[in-house]
DNA sequence: ATTTGACCAGAATGACAATATTGGTCAACA
DNA sequence: TGTTGACCAATATTGTCATTCTGGTCAAAT
């Protein structure tokens, strides 16, 4: 760290492409996106572009490196901010609320295909989604053998429909008409509520633990996005 | 009840159109099945078609009625013949059994637009399904009413939260591979226990009047159903 | 040493005509 | 009486091709 002062300059710029690609992609998806678009709302030219980006893909894929750790980070900046004994709602709700402000994350979650473009997936960059389905599946491994949740919860089985809970929360805003849905906080609180009941113990369960736990899957996943971002750069 | 053998045949054969349309529109989505595509698998002619239903959309929008009627018939025998205690984790396995069996509900909730084609529901044959949060929501309220599940619940927001597990039940299944997805009966059991210990109260709560409550709602929800296929026919 | 924008080959777009299908009808038929 | 399938206007689909736009490059300008 301590990089001089001309380097930092550049990555002002990098950054000011990635901050347009993802408003631009938001909107229109990447398809319906050019690269002149994006180069005019970074006021810069084309070919600046790709003195920063190998190709249009490169530039998409490390937006959304970018944008995970970003997640990642603002996940675990909360969590540990957060000393409530109730962890799993914590956790929860903590998601759910940062996907609901960073506009570039919930899209791509729940449009998927639609913002990403059929280009880019067809070419063997869809790999990046299926792993989150394993990491929460080790996490709940592992909190059920220090005992921090029910014993009679299957991983497997829970990671699968919590990733439900996840998609509905991200889909179903398409189907309900805006003013037949309660207001957003009171549903996330109310998912907040549902997980740590689910997974919650009898008795007092094992916060501490669990809070140990999780902390650590989140620098986990920390730790392998930040990887896959030196290896692109 | 008692029809003449005449009106039987009648109904026999409108049946067997409507089975014909729900196995092409589930395989084909309404616009790209034709009347003389239904009329072929019905092995009858075109013209027959039109001495039982006005147009095409009243054929479709008579098969909904007609499944939707099977579904909550379906349902309430099922919680009728279920004789747990633990009612809420019955209910919500029963629909999602149900909805895991039958085709045309399964595909007519989770692809809706596609299956049902844009040329019906810009007909204004939008609101079919807009009842479903309505309907579950009086239920949760008259439950809450009596003490049968939690007092802190709110009703509404807690109604939008399991239209999110349906609908995640229903999609997630399109992002997750099959190999990475866990058996179907055990999602099912998961998630009946979720919702249970996320509306049982305290203490043993009260069954017997949540099943009175439930079993209500259903009779009610199979009577409003069957009036609108009355007044369509 | 940087940054630009004119430039290129290939891909996407849209206007249009030719063609095929559609939902629905009805005279002829059984 | 109950059923059919040829028939029709309206719509949807397909094939075409000139035009535009794309991602990416690179000689020229700064």
């Amino acid at each position: 760290m301590g990089e001089s002062k001309q380097q930092s300059k550049q990555d002002i710029r990098e950054q000011r492409i990635l901050d347009a690609t993802a408003e631009l992609v938001v909107r229109f998806g990447y398809d319906k996106t050019s690269v002149s678009d994006i180069a005019k709302a970074a006021g810069i030219s084309k070919g600046a572009v790709y003195l920063h980006f190998d190709s249009k893909d490169d530039l998409l894929y490390r937006l959304i490196l970018r944008e995970m750790l970003n997640f990642i980070e603002e996940w675990k900046a909360r969590m540990k901010a957060d000393t409530s004994e109730k962890v799993f709602s914590s956790m929860y709700t903590h998601v759910l609320t940062i996907m609901q402000e960073n506009d570039f994350i919930r899209t791509m979650f729940s449009k998927q295909r639609w913002v990403l473009g059929g280009s880019f997936l067809h070419r063997g960059n869809n790999g990046i989604f299926q792993q989150r389905l394993g990491l929460s599946l080790e996490m709940l491994t592992k909190l059920k053998a220090v005992g921090a949740i029910r014993q009679d919860i299957d991983p497997h089985t829970t990671a699968y429909v919590f990733n439900m809970l996840n998609y509905g929360y991200l889909r179903l805003e398409e189907v309900i008409p805006d003013d037949m849905s309660p207001p957003t906080d009171k549903v996330i609180a109310e998912v907040g509520n549902l997980v740590q009941r689910h997974l919650e113990p009898e008795g007092d369960g094992n916060p501490a633990a669990a809070r140990e736990i999780i902390l650590g899957f989140l620098e986990g996943a920390s730790n392998i996005v930040r990887q896959m971002f030196d290896n692109a750069t």
